[in-house]
DNA sequence: ATAGGTTTTGTCAAGCTTTTGTACAT
DNA sequence: ATGTACAAAAGCTTGACAAAACCTAT
């Protein structure tokens, strides 16, 4: 098939994916038919389909996640913890219809002022998925949307006002705790003028879940305080919040001083239109992208 | 970052904690086998996870809590007091993400007598989740559990009863109060002779959720005297919750009297297999259900 | 005010601080064991606590007074001498004592960014205290005053961020479930360009244990999105916060005519220099003292 | 300062179980 | 391909042991 189909021409939507037997996936990872088969029955980490003569046909994906598989071995895990790792990117990513249905849902609730039916689907939701995904799948596209339906005026700075209120407090429900632990130390606080503090909310969440410790000075904070809380606190990393770029532009010189001072990162949508020294990092990404590439970018700097 | 998440994103899966045997936990921290199980086992340093089979499987934040206390011993602090201070910060950090484990959780404290992680766990689920689903998913369902690995013998009458009495402390904590406001009044109590309160506690803080005034007379509880605090207080509802469907049977025409002199409700597990006037109550649902039922149908009496 | 609890309780807040033993203090101070334990029997220098087994504990504090008790020797008194002088500093540690102990300790845990003793303190005294005591007599006075060690520089923006930021974190959490219920219902917001909501959320909670449903907006809300969500929600109560003055008077007349449309409440420092149509009822008390108020007026209305 | 006894703590061993890669028979 | 078997590696529990550190008393 190729891209262009110059004739009505019926497409048979078979996917284009090769599929292969188990000895070429063998020979493709480096691991033995009978250790797939091994793998397959006891973690359930391939699902291959099959011939109509019963052998085992495997896609692309499975060589991915066979290799997934040795990463994790080769790091130390147990097979059987290695193969839960592994595989878990294929649960996880079935999910989203259930996702995408409950930010419609959570946000009707929103939009109605239905507190009892908005903490429902919040609860529901923690139940049922990772904090992670509650927040990059639901609450913040969420936010995101309530955002410009504001913008284009179909809803009211009310219902803007109350939608807020609420996640707000759900948010930090989640973060109790969040300063305490033994990982590297975070000060997260928004830029001067700066009221929007859900964003950094879940971005402190998502790395406390990655083993920080936050210290969070939320809405409005001038840089001076910023300086001096830091030096207070020594933390690992200052990260400032800012959704307006006029903001970051009269902050310019202020930011990298304290850039100097400190390793410091700068994110919200101003982010990307910033110009600053280069060692200050642009969080340009979702707050749990970013949460992983500092992460990532914190263990390659302490061995 | 941005405050928002544009796009329906897959998000990589980060949050999947590996969890890794002994040996990986001894290679990443340098510490023998034999010392951390040492240390777990005098001084309960790490509280690791078991597999199926019994083998202790371990955390990312179990190797920083290893760090920890081999700093605290490079020091030269005595071994047991690096690990009082290695894992000082625990009790707030290791929070049960879901309510199903954390009923587990909550279980295997309560079981083991110990009351602080007992009360930290709580918090958590308090900080995290609407006192509903608190109720409903994990501290009934719990008491539940408890009472049936009880009826097994599994469990000592000690343990039932340290685990009732903790919780029981909990829920009347958070009813403080519940008498007051401006809402309809509902007369709780207890069945004579039925001692288990912590359902009817449970519905109690359910009502109250709801705008309910409380009034809570307890366990065992005379019809007698329920009769005369109705007489005094006038409440809108008046509830009789019992376990033994012998109970209610013995009360059949006292509770039908008292029904007819007040609106009635009957509760407990009992209360599916009694046979009572129709015009009284049963309360056969959760708690959170029936609390929900007894406000719309008190809504629709005084609109 | 009411609800006070009138017993001094003591808040013992666990600072989890090391313990060593003898061999550690001697090395640190550079004084053998032995001479150690001459000055512990001889002088009582040093109390240390002991191990279960009986060893000897010391912790940082000890450390600091063998210094001392050197610098003495140093100076040339004579051991037992050296001994009074470096004991004297013992007595000054002492216990905290009631609610006002509870709110120093809380600002200076704030203060001092700590946040796990801050949720320990705050915990703490939710079990022990009504919520209106903890409002009344913690919360808000440490509130305040670190708002008056702001206005007079003593504390710095960063620190009073960090305080708000937990508290409203608690209080938003307390609030949780707040809408629903039976009651009549109050709808909060703070007025435009105002963003303390901390007072305002504090009114919400203390309406709350008296029946109410309570629907808020948050900071910064224009008045005529509050009027929107006041003609769909049609609560019993309207409720505008404000702490500047010029606030109020820039609004003066858009506030008579929402109070033309609603029964309107006026509350926040600014409540009691406006001047508004006598309709509009003015909160100048404390929280608590007003939400009993409102209350009394609402349950006049309908009986 | 010494002597004689105790506590603490890292290490090890024995006997048994779980996990997991590989082999083999059907 | 399937199912079973097997053995090496790794882990578990209990208990013990000895060196280091610490105690009291003289």
């Amino acid at each position: 098939m190729s891209n262009i189909c110059p004739d009505p021409v019926i497409i048979t939507v078979v996917s284009v994916e090769s599929r292969f037997r188990i000895g070429e996936l063998s020979r493709r990872s480096g691991v033995s038919p009978d250790l797939l088969r091994a793998w397959e029955r006891r973690y359930g980490l391939l699902r291959p389909s099959r011939s109509s003569g019963g052998l085992r046909l495997y896609s692309e994906e499975d060589v991915l996640r066979v290799e997934a598989m040795q990463e994790q071995l080769a790091a130390g895990l147990a097979a059987a913890e290695a193969a839960r790792v592994a595989s878990s990117r294929r649960d996880e990513a079935a999910a989203p219809a259930d996702t995408t249905e409950a930010r419609d849902e959570l946000a009707g609730a929103l939009l109605a002022y239905d507190e009892a039916r908005a903490h429902a689907i919040f609860d529901t939701l923690m139940a049922r998925f990772a904090l992670e995904t509650v927040l990059g799948e639901v609450v913040l596209p969420c936010l995101h949307d309530l955002g410009e339906r504001w913008e284009r005026g179909e809803i009211s700075v009310a219902q803007e006002h109350f939608a807020s209120a609420l996640l707000r407090g759900r948010l930090l429900g989640l973060a109790r705790g969040w300063g305490q632990g033994l990982g590297p130390t975070a000060l997260l606080a928004c830029a001067p003028g700066e009221q929007h503090d859900l964003g950094l909310i879940a971005y402190g969440l998502a790395l406390k879940a990655r083993g920080w410790r936050i210290l969070y000075l939320g809405p409005d904070t001038p840089l001076e305080s910023l300086a001096d809380a830091a030096r207070s606190a020594q933390p690992d990393r200052v990260v400032v919040s800012a959704v307006s770029p006029a903001t970051l532009d009269a902050l310019g010189q202020s930011l990298n001083d304290l850039g100097r001072e400190f390793p410091l990162a700068v994110g919200g949508a101003a982010a990307g239109d910033a110009h600053l020294d280069d060692s200050i990092l642009m969080l340009t990404g979702t707050p749990v992208e970013e949460a992983e590439r500092l992460t990532s970018l914190q263990r390659s700097r302490q061995p």
